[in-house]
DNA sequence: AGAATTGCAAGTGCAGTGCTCTCGAAATAG
DNA sequence: CTATTTCGAGAGCACTGCACTTGCAATTCT
């Protein structure tokens, strides 16, 4: 059952896609190229086709995978705080994405950076995407959950679209809440684009602190 | 004086410039190719030299071109509503950042998405690229002298980096209301990044009135 | 009229890209 | 122990470049 070809093809898949996000951390997503992997694989181009079928193909497995350990970084962070603690769930849970944002740039970059032309995500990269933002939902829900409901008004448009959003959790969650979250989860990722692009050079000479007063900020917001 | 030459020369640089930002419209600015250019402007590659000492020189006039274009907007959107209309000032810069966003796409990613691997953005960018900047801190300026001072501290690195941004402004603006302004920048950038570079499909169907109900919030914290 | 600006041709020196097809050697399955 | 599947290699297709320099002639400016 272990089977030497089995094993084989993990590895050389593996090899491949370690060496394809090398390749994008070099020289960008756009000029990851099939053929250049296969070199410094020691293999001839076609061969790579018997793991990838096309290069879209490599480039989706290899924002799934990002977008996985994203998602699992997020959920460790959040588990590794006693579930009442409201603010240091949110706190480790931000600054897990930051932590991972500031350790693997590229892969950051390729998640949430400029889109790489010509290149349409499949539907397959859905559900590894919102795995990350998952997390931060259910804490909200959770804080909502022990906290009680908030009252308050968001304009029309956005009640129906958190309506749709409320369908894929248990508990529901108050507009006005996920307004707050809407808030915090625009500003977390702006602050890290801000700072992993270099916007935040002569400007901000402590981008971790700026980041933790942010996250504080938000803090106050969605939790009572 | 007029000078036919001196014409035909801004005329040439303009249409290099409208070209290169077709090419980098469709193929992304990491495929910005001189060669490109010059074909479809019915040249010679070495001519297009005449004009721009390298591709990264054209590709810095690209960045700086986009940068005054996006800053002028917020000063022209700041300018069309009565100064101590504060609410309104801020709303309209915001509004035209947003605006100019969706307006062009790939301007907004040249400038905030991605880097360009293998660039570097040299001084000369840094003057415009603070402009847009400039004209929201001259807005939390105005607000804060006409409103008084807020009371309130932030954490000590960032006292030191609001100093030094004090210092290019001519009257000062408190820790907290800094603070605040960076909330904003943050969670405005944050979420135009994130509606242009599809994060918010599937989540929101109208990121306009997100947005906008964002702004808001951010109104309430930087207007007392 | 001399100087500066411009465009062109040609060249240097470097490459590739994605993807398909056939064929033989090996590993596995029955 | 044969039959099937798997996989790498090689060749090939269709498509093309890239950045940047040099020498020369025509045009424009002063």
């Amino acid at each position: 059952m272990a089977g030497i070809r089995e094993r084989a093809r993990v590895e050389t898949t593996a090899e491949i896609v370690r060496l394809a996000r090398l390749q994008v951390e070099q020289d960008g997503a756009a000029n990851l190229s099939l053929r250049a992997i296969a070199r410094s694989l020691g293999m001839v181009s076609s061969s790579v086709y018997r793991y990838f079928a096309s290069r879209d193909e490599l480039l989706t497995q290899l924002i799934v995978d990002s977008y996985e350990r994203l998602g699992a970084a997020v959920e460790a962070a959040d588990a590794s705080v006693p579930a009442t603690d409201f603010r240091g769930r949110w706190r480790a849970a931000a600054n897990s994405i930051h932590d991972w944002a500031i350790e693997n740039p590229s892969e950051y970059a390729l998640l949430f950076g400029t889109p790489v032309p010509g290149y349409a995500a499949p539907p397959d990269t859905i559900g590894p995407a919102s795995r990350y933002t998952a997390a931060l939902m259910r804490l909200l829900v959770d804080i909502e959950t022990a906290t009680g409901v908030r009252e308050g008004v968001v304009p029309l448009p956005l009640q129906h679209d958190f309506d749709l959003l409320r369908a894929f959790f248990p508990a529901p969650t108050s507009d006005v809440l996920m307004m707050y979250g809407m808030n915090s989860w625009a500003g977390m990722m702006g602050a890290i684009t801000l700072e992993l692009f270099g916007h935040l050079r002569n400007v901000i000479d402590t981008p971790g602190a700026l980041f933790d007063a942010l996250v504080d900020q938000y803090a106050d917001l969605i939790i009572p």
